[in-house]
RNA sequence: CGCGGGAUGGAGCAGCUCGGUAGCUCGUCGGGCUCAUAACCCGAAGGUCGUCGGUUCAAAUCCGGCUCCCGCAACCA
């Protein structure tokens, strides 16, 4: 059976990842895993394409580098030096690396534009946002700093309106509805139901797809002032890459459409609505599968996942773990602990636990012990004489099972079930030494034959084990390929499928240990040494020469003295609770969020400090005039600062 | 009543579509073995399957109420 030119080809794609900082291990699981999958592909004998890359552009970028003092494009060659090391450090094989800066893809964006403007599905309208008239700057709601105010210079914004083109979303609406709960598009199919309660049968809106507001971004070719707002850039990458409108490459026809788009949950949304409604526009055919990932989230030492975050001082760093453990561990564990669509946790205890119990103890000792064998009794290499046991039917069978079922896995994109998998044949097969007793064998020489046999089905096993692994642990398993004296025509996804490849008098070479065990409490200690500890400030709120104020200008601040006399939950939100503050005058109403922190009967009767002056607003319906000072006090803890129970309510604080 | 997901031995999960002896990995305890990386193999303990009620000969599984968690949306003025 020829699979070297029988199997069609394979498109996969990671997202193009925002280098607005460096990688973290949520993008290393998306890429190992789709390295993985491609690899498999590629050993099965298709045409693979494997892409993944930069999204370059927008405002966040812009501010960074400023801030640094160097040009978007400076700031982010930087961090894609930085995420391709990270590639070739975990033993990324992609094909194709686009950079939303790249030439080829700024040109076909811009055809793409003007393609969906000419068809009429992008017309220009107007976008409603927040204003800083200071700064010239549009903000959304959720860009705001934590006062609702500009988050570049801290003042209030207004409501505006900024010219900006449109996206029709509707004429798509019901197609992607059926994409989504007839077809298997997205996978795991149970988001398919959130997705339509709450974005398609509310009414799909248009969407703003330029911004004048920034400069960092593709113009669009047919109104300068206008650049193209990230969907159209981010998500056309995916055909960009292939040539589609470009002379940079020409394998559109051949790849296009993908097989396999896999995001993390947090994306998913564009992926599931807008992309596909995109593609409807363009008349292009629809990607096959969307796989759809959870977070690797942080155990913490209560033993709660939480979200990774820089300020609470969890972040895993990549490159150390690999370091550390080396490539191949990291991708097993990630692989193997996290399960399509759910969230996983990621603690080192977790982690070290699976690498020692797996591949130290289970894959590694496997082939330590099988290969020492042949070694001791042999000095090697085995003789050609065989006898058949008891034992060797079930283990034969199980290991030829194998590559039907990660076949099946690799499918369905469960990498964790296939791995299982894997895993389960290395089981059986310590499980045979102890069965088959070779060190008994060994003692005596009428038995050379049945001990041959017995060494012989344990590298076979291990050669088809090794084999499938190798697409999920690309450089260790050239290592044991080593010690089983296995050929590289021997470890081919065909020969995965049969038993009895590699020679009868086969000659194994005892080497280093592939998988060395790790001292779980020693490593514990030195991982939490080496973790940044919790910071209570945020990075940006540094005090440096910018952002020093003069006496006028905190004078505009009105901050005074009041008493809260009643206080609720309001009940639509989860963070806010509605204070009613005698303020020495007419009294007013401040919604604050701090109802995770804060019951309302702790804070009836309180005195305490707020903004008097600041611009009126309504949240979650309720109106607050004004707001309560408040400190942070460490990890995702804040305090209100409270005032003696004499002071005056409405005096002015100066 | 905004939308959705979840609650199963110490930990993490499977089972639930299509009711019928509750399963896996790790951990714990006991035993075996000595080829091997204090690894491997076997055995045991440990769960009234969140809670209350209903349907049924029979409910982890189907139906309804409730509690608590977690996402999304909204939102930390």
């Amino acid at each position: 059976m020829c699979n070297e030119c029988s199997k069609g080809k394979f498109y996969i794609t990671t997202p193009i990842y925002y280098p607005s900082g460096n990688p973290h291990i949520g993008h290393c699981y998306t890429t190992v895993a789709c390295d993985s999958i491609a690899r498999y592909k590629r050993m099965q004998g298709y045409d693979v394409m494997f892409l993944t890359g930069t999204d370059e552009h927008g405002l966040k970028i812009e501010q960074k580098a400023a801030e640094k003092g160097i040009t978007p494009k400076q700031y982010v060659d930087e961090i894609v030096e930085i995420f391709k090391r990270l590639w070739s450090c975990m033993n990324i094989s992609y094909d194709r690396y686009i950079r939303t800066t790249d030439d080829y893809h700024v040109e076909s964006v811009q055809k793409i534009f003007k393609t969906l403007y000419d068809k009429g599905y992008i017309y220009k309208g107007e976008y409603k946002g927040k204003y800083c008239t200071p700064c010239e700057s549009f903000w959304t709601e959720s860009q705001l700093d934590e006062n609702g105010c500009c988050p570049d210079c801290h003042r209030p914004v207004a409501e505006a309106k900024e010219e900006a083109y449109f996206f029709k979303m509707s004429p798509f609406a019901d197609r992607i509805e059926k994409l989504l709960t007839e077809t298997d598009y997205l996978q795991p199919n149970t988001r398919a139901t959130e997705l339509v309660n709450n974005f398609i049968k509310p009414g799909l809106e248009d969407l703003c797809v330029s911004r004048t507001s920034f400069t960092w971004g593709i113009p669009v070719s047919f109104d300068e002032k206008h650049v193209v707002y990230v969907w159209i850039d981010a998500l056309s990458n995916y055909i960009t890459a292939l040539g589609y409108l470009n002379d940079k490459y020409d394998d559109f026809d051949k790849f296009w459409p993908a097989d396999v788009h896999m995001v993390a949950k947090d994306i998913m949304r564009f992926h599931a609505i807008i992309w596909p409604a995109m593609l409807m526009a363009l008349e292009l055919p629809l990607p096959k599968h969307l796989a759809v990932h959870g977070w690797i989230t942080f155990l913490n030492k209560k033993g709660e996942s939480e979200k990774m975050s820089k300020s609470k001082g969890n972040v895993v760093d990549p490159f150390m773990l690999s370091e550390r453990y080396g490539a191949d561990a990291i991708r097993y564990h990630i692989l193997r602990e996290m399960a399509l669509g759910a969230d996983s946790a990621f603690s080192n205890e977790i982690m070290i636990n699976r690498i020692n119990s797996d591949l130290a103890n289970g894959l590694g000792n496997l082939v330590s012990r099988t290969v020492a064998m042949a070694d001791k009794y042999f000095g090697g290499t085995l003789p050609t004489e065989r006898e058949a046991g008891e034992f060797d039917d079930d283990l034969i069978a199980q290991a030829l099972a194998l590559r039907s079922k990660t076949d099946e896995y690799i499918d369905k994109t469960q990498l964790n079930n296939a791995l299982a998998e894997i895993f389960k044949v290395v089981s059986r097969a310590n499980k045979y030494i102890d069965e088959t007793t070779p060190w008994i064998l060994g003692k005596d020489e009428t038995k050379r034959a049945r001990l041959a046999s017995v060494l012989y089905n344990l590298l076979e096993t291990i050669r088809i084990v090794s084999t499938l692994l190798s697409n999920f642990m690309p450089s260790t398993m050239p290592v044991v390929w080593e010690q089983i004296g296995a050929k590289a025509e021997d470890v081919t996804y065909d020969n995965a499928g049969k038993f009895g490849v590699l020679p009868a008098d086969v000659t194994v070479k005892k080497g280093e240990i592939i998988f060395p065990r790790i001292d779980v409490d020693k490593e514990i200690e030195e991982l939490n040494a080496l973790i940044a500890p919790a910071k209570t400030f945020r990075e940006d709120e540094d005090l440096d020469k910018a952002n020093v104020i003069t006496i006028d200008q905190f004078a505009e601040v009105k901050l005074r003295s009041g008493e809260i006399t009643a206080c609720e939950k309001i009940k639509k939100a989860k963070k806010l609770l509605k204070l009613t503050v005698d303020d020495g005058r007419n009294g007013r109403q401040i919604v604050s969020g701090i109802a995770q922190w804060y019951a309302p009967e702790d804070l009836i009767g309180k005195k305490i400090v707020f903004v008097a002056n600041l611009a009126p607003a309504k949240l979650c319906g309720e109106l607050s005039e004004g707001m309560i000072l408040a400190c942070d006090a460490g990890e995702n803890d804040v305090r209100v600062l409270f005032l003696d129970s004499d002071t005056p309510n409405g005096s002015t604080i100066r």
